[in-house]
DNA sequence: CCCGCAATCACCGAATCAGGGGAGGGACCT
DNA sequence: AGGTCCCTCCCCTGATTCGGTGATTGCGGG
């Protein structure tokens, strides 16, 4: 079975050599070369190949851009970055674009085949210095984010209402109209949450509900 | 120059065959080889290795747990994980807990070397299959992460301070007695953030502090 | 030398929140 | 029928916050 693949990139001489090493690997199917990502919808749509190399540097739009515009139009397509750079932003921002590798152009001649296949079975491949970024980001960030299973507080559906409502500033008057209840109900209700959360104030509640993403 | 290995798995046959590889390489030098994590502690002190190479499934004490408590005792040494499962979960935990490489079972023989390599380059080796699990954690999260450039609401420092002890539940009389000034002047810098901050209440204040980060 | 500004402190009245009670209706389970 | 839980509502007392107005110090720039 055949891959077909796509390249971007602004460098002349770079498009002939990946185009020539892609070439030894009778599997690989070169469907498209293009020098700028301006028209890389169509581009796309023309050539449909299950695999693009993007160049991260590109004229006129960036290759981040690029990816993001072909994640969306077209899910299914693998991106493979390519890079002389390492910034980390660079870096980071295209993950979120939805690149699925990333590995740097001094890496290429000799791994390119491979992380192509890769990328065929599920795989991201990415340049061992990329990984350290990455793992960087993802370990510098785990204060708010991931999965870490947080306390389950058991509160009630109305609770959370009302949770949520001060979380957005609400005063308890304004819950009491906006949840059409009266005042007095809303102030049951709060302290039933605090009970239930252990806190003693609402701003130590609101800190608490967003953290531990109550919310 | 050398480098100095340690290493940590249940299984004898595992332990052998990677000490057996690892000694193809002169600039390898095992330092250690534990079945079990249990003193592992004490064990790095003994043997000062440069790079550890952790299972993941060991008796007794997680590996992921392992790794917590050596990054945090001996920041510098870098951790290999080795695993035959692809769990997000566990995938993420380590990340987490600090490792720096992350590489399949069967892709040991092959790339365990030049992994370790790797890691002396300050590189992140990571199986494929692996990154792309990474990757799919990062991308999935953002929401609330990362990097976006938000607001400047230039805060003094005292302010800055004031906010985040109101975000971490106290009250102005806490907040007074904890900076060492008056209560007064503890709402003299509420005020200021109020009209910075464009907030009208405090539960306003510590949701805005936390979703913008100003913390 | 004066101006601006951060940081400090003060007073007052009004509004809001905190913590303690009690209490009734409805749903659901045993 | 009794028990439990959720949602609803009410009162009272005390603590805290809000808004406005004003003042003093010290530091750095024009």
């Amino acid at each position: 079975m055949s891959v077909r693949i796509a390249l971007f990139d602004d460098n002349r001489n770079v498009r002939e050599s990946i185009s020539l090493l892609l070439q030894t690997e009778p599997q690989f199917e070169m469907v498209g070369v293009f020098s700028h990502v301006l028209d890389c919808i169509e581009d796309l749509q023309a050539c449909k190949p299950d695999i693009v190399l993007m160049d991260i540097e590109m004229p006129g739009m960036t290759g981040i851009e690029a990816v993001r515009l072909i994640k969306k139009e077209f899910p299914a397509v693998q991106v493979l970055m390519q890079t002389v750079f390492e910034d980390d932003d660079r870096v980071f921002d295209s993950i979120c674009a939805g690149a699925s590798g990333y590995i740097l152009k001094n890496h290429l001649n000799i791994r390119l085949v491979d992380a192509i296949k890769e990328l065929q079975y599920g795989g991201s491949p990415m340049s061992p210095s990329i990984a350290r970024k990455v793992l960087g980001k993802l370990q510098s960030l785990p204060p708010s984010a991931g999965k870490e299973a947080v306390e389950d507080y058991q509160l009630t559906p109305r609770e959370k209402g009302v949770l949520s409502c001060i979380v957005n500033g609400l005063s308890y008057k304004m819950i009491a109209s906006e949840l059409q209840i009266s005042y007095e109900t809303v102030r049951s209700h709060v302290k039933k949450i605090y009970e239930k959360l252990h806190v003693a104030s609402l701003t130590e509640m609101v800190a608490k509900a967003i953290n531990q993403k109550i919310v």
